[in-house]
Formats: structure tokens, C-alpha cells, sequence
DNA sequence: CATGAATGAGACTTCATTCAT
DNA sequence: TATGAATGAAGTCTCATTCAT
């Protein structure tokens, strides 16, 4: 190796510091959001003092800038890679995107991002515009390539591109924001298990609620 | 009558107080939310001093319940006589029931207090299992309730209740959620057609999306 | 009368509130400076808590600009004013100005504000400009004034009007940096009468040091 | 020589660390003053990391102290020596130990710590009396000397020594006030020749400001 | 009933100084 | 010696709620 491990923990701490920090800021930012969440505190779960926070993030609108970036942008992006190089049909890789989102954000702390976003937008909008930018778009456009796929091969009939991204996102959003918003405070509300409501989703779009006309009544 | 009809502006003013407090809550709570809503602003905004808000609701957390209860609860059990007194095909019905949800609550600011529930569940508890026993159940209750109705009467098919009603929520949710809180802070992101919207997710919902078999096919 | 006096202690305070935290904060800036003034000091000094000194001034800055407005700029406006109405000679006018600074202003706090300004100018440049524009350009403007009508009267040779202005402003502000910076923290420095200051210095302005020539020498 | 010269390039920089340090204190106490310039930001200037510097300086108020030692208490001590050697009329003793002062200190960064003395005296008491004892008195002891020179050979009218001291130091200081506080804050102050400043201050003070009495008119 | 002045806990951010490496 | 990561006290400003009038 070229680089020499980091063998004090001097260093070592240097090192794994801005992790820690992002873990701690990521987990209070998904619970309590972006007002709520003191730094102090984010401080505190990553075992530093309140100084050192802003010896690695300027102000607690970078440190979450700096989640977001880490934590969403790059998922949506290892996507969008899996989409290019998938062979299947459209409505495999549609399954396996969503599947995928679930996974590893909707029901991980990130998914709580998308929850506060939607909250703090109207108060914050330099982190919305952000976001927008960051997040959202990316991950509709990644979607939308997927129709366009479906329609390309023949395999879905015309429809409109943007309104079914709409569509096809509107669940995974509701999903997670009931995971993470209604769900730990409630023991009252309706069970739901995510996978099959994914499942589901994917069945009625592709094959619709109502029962077939058999080939005589049509 | 037992009560007087109020004569003077100045008994007609003392009459009117809730309500204006209560619109001017509404308003703020869903454009900021919650914890950012200023008291005094509320006051402000309906036209009386700070103390005076305090003196019809006694904290901010009562102020919200009543909000919650006269202007969501109410509509949700109008939803629901309308659905007891319907009488066309079910699908009718639930098309009937989302674009009536869209026009009274979801664009409404009423839409707003969805939104900001879901992201400061976490912060205030005691407002969420309020939010959810008196909004969220009666809500689902009357979606299910359409669905059973349209399987009893050979219009669907066999499918799983609780979840399919996840499903028919879902997009509702996403739409209001946009429209308060994505749509105002920023020009880039995609514009939706909300009927549209709807009308597109219930073809999806009731046909399906891909290509039908011809009976030939078939 | 037409306005009815203040009778109850809850409206007389607020009147007098605005004038009792000016007294505080200029005598707290005049002491210490702006930064090393703690906003929290001022208001207990004025007898409020830190809370209330914000319902009067949204920011420590706009304090200190109402302090010099109301306790400089008003002061200099007046000296313009007996200026203007004086009779006798200039030098008499002069003498008049400078003494009237110094039992005004130099030798009370506002002199005090004098000397954090010229340490703080280059932290603080809003501020700066604000207090060339409100304080040092209208006072220089009155001296200079004064010095053309000397001139005009034929009492004062032909001599540059800016510079002299200058010379004629040093030593009173020597004097209120003196007064206000060094006396106060040392027993061992120079005493110093500035009465005595003032008339020495325009004895010198005005005849000169060096041995007048006699006639005869002439 | 005791001490071996210094060969290698890590040895000399050693050795010239404390000067590195105090000519970056100098600058930025100059520009910032006492309280506002940050260590770090001292160590930054002078190539050297924050630890660095409280190996040399144990604290900022050392650090301030050494800065006075070398840069000014050293240039009086020459400016005493200079005054002492002199042979020429006391009048061109003054103007040389002026524009001396204006050339070695008032317009150098060295000109820039009166003003913050001045400011922050008050809020560091201990630096004041350093300065007091360091500066202030050794200069005025100075000025004072020549001018008991300029009355025991014949060249001054009788004058009260203190007084007359104070006089002539009051410009420069203004001066030094002007060029290192107002002048780089604003553009709209009145431009100032120092230079011209001091030749017009020493002419009045030698020969007064009124017109003359002819020998007819005395 | 109505007012609005007053409070004070609490949140972000800065920076002199220390100390492990 | 030299580094620079870490600390925590301190300072500005906000806002729900109270209470004298």
C-alpha cells in the first residue's frame, strides 16, 4: 500500500470524523428534522463537543447538504448505472428499481429526508431549490428513462411519460413517509407491509384493478 | 331562540373570533408548520394582539387540534354520508370521492396540515395519534369501505383491502404534498395537472399498463 | 392637554424605555466598545431583561446607530445652530464651539463613542459609514464654516481651509481620547485640564509660539 | 562567536519565527484590533500552525506585549537618541522628531496600535497600563524635553510645558487615527496630505493663526 | 374581554487555549 | 519543536407564554 494505515488514533479520529458526523446528523435529521435538530446534539451522538461540529461542517445547512449529498445523491446515482446495464423486461427492472429504493433508502434513515424536505421546504428554500436539484429531478428522471424504455420495446402502451413517473413515485414517497412519520408514533394506525404494497402497486399499474373482459365480451 | 341574534359590530366581532383565529391558524400552520407558526403572527393575521389569541385557545397545541378538527374532520365525514347516498358504479364512486378530496382539502390549505403532520409527527406525538385518530383512520375507513363495496358488487376483483386502499391514497398524498411543498419554492421541478394526475393513476389503477392481450392472443 | 398624561407604571415604562436603554447602551458602548458590549449588559442596566431590549431595537446594531443619532447627531445639529446666530468675532464663535463640545459631548459619554469608533471602523464598515455620514462630515462642515466667515470678516489671514480644519478637531479629540481611554485605566499618565487644553490650544492657533517680533524688529 | 550561524534552512526559519510572529500580530492587531484578531488567524499569516505560536507566546496578551517592545518602544528610544544629537533650532527639532514619527510609526502599522489601545484600554486594563508606561510616557517625555530646549535657549515664549506637549502630540494622533481607521473605511471622508498636515499644524503653532499687528497698529 | 410589554429558556456559532501525537 | 484536533464558555437573537393595565 502507498498510503501507510493510520495507526494513531489521533489520526484515525481525523479520519473516520466526518462519517461519524454525517451518521449522527443523518439519523436526527431524519426523526426530528431540520429546525428541530440542535447541532449540539448531532455533536453529542458522533461522541465530539459542539465545536468540533463546525470544525468540519460551517453551519448546520452544509452539514446537511453534505447528508443529502452522501446519502441520497449517490444512491440515485448507483441506480441510474443499474438501469443502463439491465437486460430484462421494463417491468423487471421497474420492480427492481423500486425494490432497490425501498431497500436501501425509503426504509433507511435517508428516507426520513425525504419526509422533513417536504416539511421545511416552505421555511428553508435555498435547501429545497437544493434538493430539487440533488434529489428529486435525478430520481424522476431516472423513472421517466424507464418508460420510455417500456414504450421503446413495445412492452407498455403509449402513455404519458411524466404523469405515470408521478404515478409510479407517488407510493414509494407515501411509503416512506408513512415508515417514518406515522408509524413511530402511532400504534393505532394500519399495519403495512412495504414490500407487498410495492407488489401491489406494480401488479395494479401494469394489470389494472378491474376484472378482465374475457375475450368474447370485448 | 334561547341565544340573542348578535346586533352590534362589536358582538358580531367577539362571535366571529374563533373562526378568524381559526382561519388564520390554518393558513400559517400550512405554509410553515407547526413549530415555526409565531403565535403572534397567528394573531396578527386575524386581526387581534397576541394576548387575545390566548384567551379563545390556550396554547399552540390546542389551537392546532381545533384547526384539525374543523377543518379536516368535518369534511371527511361529509365524504362519507356522500358515499352511503351514492349510486352509480363503484368506479364512479371513487372517482367521485378523490376529485372531491382534491378540490376541498388537497389544494386547499387544508392540504398544507398533511404535510406538516408528516414531518413533525416525531417532534410533537401527542399531536400525531390526535392527527391520526381523528384525520388518518376515518380517511381509510371510507376508501375500504368503497373498495368492499365495489368487490360485493362483482365490479372488482378479489384483491387485498388494506393494501389497495394504501394504493388509492397514495397519490393524493404525493399530490398535496407537491403542491405545498415542492411546487412553491421552486420554477425547476415538473409541473403536474392534479385532476389530470388523478384521472391518469385511476385509469392505471382500473386498466392497468400494459399492452392488453387481443383475444386472439389471449 | 390634549394628550392625557400617563397615569399607570405599564404605560409610562414603555415611554420611557426607549430613552433609559439609549443611556445604557451609550454608556455601556462608550465604556467598552460595540463588540465587547454584551446586549444582555445593556438591558440589565436599563433594568429589563435581554428579551425587551429587542422589542425596542431588532439588533445591536441598529442600537448603536440610535444612540448616535439621537445622542451625536443631534448635538452637532444644535452647535450649527448657535453658529449661526452668534454675533462677535470668530475667535470668540471658536472658543464658543469648542467649549460647548467639550461640556456636550467630549467630556460626557457620547465623547466615549468617538474613541470606539475609530478602533472599530474596520470591523464593524457599516458602521463606520454610517457614523462619517451622521457625525464626522456634519461636524467638520460646521468648523469649516466658521473658519470662512473668519475670513470673510477679514479677522483670519488667507489659510487652507481643510487642513485647518483638521488641526482645529485634533486636540478635542485628543482630549475625549484621553479622557475616555487612557485616564480612566492609568493613576501614572500626564493630568490634563481640558478647559486649560482648549484655550492653550487656540491661544497657539490663533498668536503663535515663537516670541512675537517687537515692532522695532519688525 | 558563541553562536554557530545558522546553516540550514529549518535552523534559520527557527530562528526567525518570533519576528515572522510579531510582524504578522502587528498587522492584524493594526487592522483588527486587540480582541478581534484571532491566533489562529496570526499563525496563518506568519506560515506557522496555532500550536506553534503559544510555543512562542504564551498567550495573545504576551503576544501583544512583545509586539509594542519591538515596534514601538524601540523607535522612541531612537527618536530620544535623535534629539539628543541635534544642533539646530528647536523649531527644526520638532518638525524633524514629527515628520519622523509620521514616517517610522504614524503611517506605518506601528501607527495602527495606538488607535486600538486606545479602544480597547478599557476592556484589558493591564495592556493599557503596559502601553501607558511603554509608550505614551516615554513620548511625551520627549516632546516635553524639547520643548524646555526651546525655552532655555531663548527660541519659545514662556508656555506650560504639559499643556503645550499635549498640543503638539494631538495631530499626529489624529492623524494616525485617520490614516489607519477612517480613510479605509469610506470614500467620502475628507482626503487628508499628512505631510501638509503637520507643516500647517507646526506653522500655526509657531506663528499663529490671526493677522499680524503691524508695527504701526501695536 | 382585550392589549401588548415583558420574560427567559434555548439555539447557532466563534475562538482562545490545550494536548495527544 | 511542531501540529492541528478538540474543547466549552460566551455572545446574539427568537418566541411561547404570562400578566398588569
Amino acid at each position: 500500500m502507498l498510503e501507510p494505515a493510520p495507526r494513531a488514533t489521533h489520526q484515525r479520529r481525523k479520519q473516520a470524523r466526518p462519517q461519524e458526523l454525517l451518521a449522527a446528523a443523518l439519523q436526527l435529521f431524519a426523526e426530528k428534522g431540520f429546525k428541530a435538530t440542535r447541532s449540539e446534539e448531532v455533536a453529542a451522538r458522533a461522541g465530539v463537543s459542539k465545536g468540533t461540529l463546525y470544525l468540519y461542517y460551517p453551519s448546520k445547512e452544509e452539514l446537511f447538504k453534505a447528508v443529502v449529498r452522501t446519502r441520497l445523491s449517490a444512491l440515485i446515482e448507483q441506480g441510474r448505472q443499474r438501469a443502463e446495464d439491465f437486460d430484462g423486461s421494463t417491468a423487471e427492472l421497474l420492480r427492481a428499481l423500486m425494490h432497490g429504493w425501498w431497500q436501501r433508502i425509503g426504509r433507511t434513515e435517508a428516507g426520513g429526508i425525504s419526509k422533513i424536505m417536504i416539511a421545511e421546504a416552505r421555511n428553508f428554500p435555498e435547501l429545497a431549490q437544493f434538493y430539487v436539484d440533488e434529489v428529486v429531478q435525478p430520481a424522476q428522471r431516472l423513472i421517466a428513462d424507464c418508460l420510455r424504455r417500456g414504450m421503446k420495446r413495445g412492452e407498455f402502451r403509449a402513455i404519458d411519460i411524466v404523469v405515470t413517473t408521478q404515478v409510479l413515485i407517488a407510493p414509494l414517497l407515501f411509503l416512506s413517509l408513512h415508515t417514518h412519520a406515522i408509524a413511530p408514533v402511532t400504534t393505532r394506525g394500519v399495519q403495512m407491509d412495504p414490500t407487498e404494497l410495492i407488489d401491489a402497486h406494480m401488479e395494479l399499474i401494469l394489470h389494472g384493478l378491474e376484472t378482465r373482459p374475457t375475450a368474447l365480451s370485448a
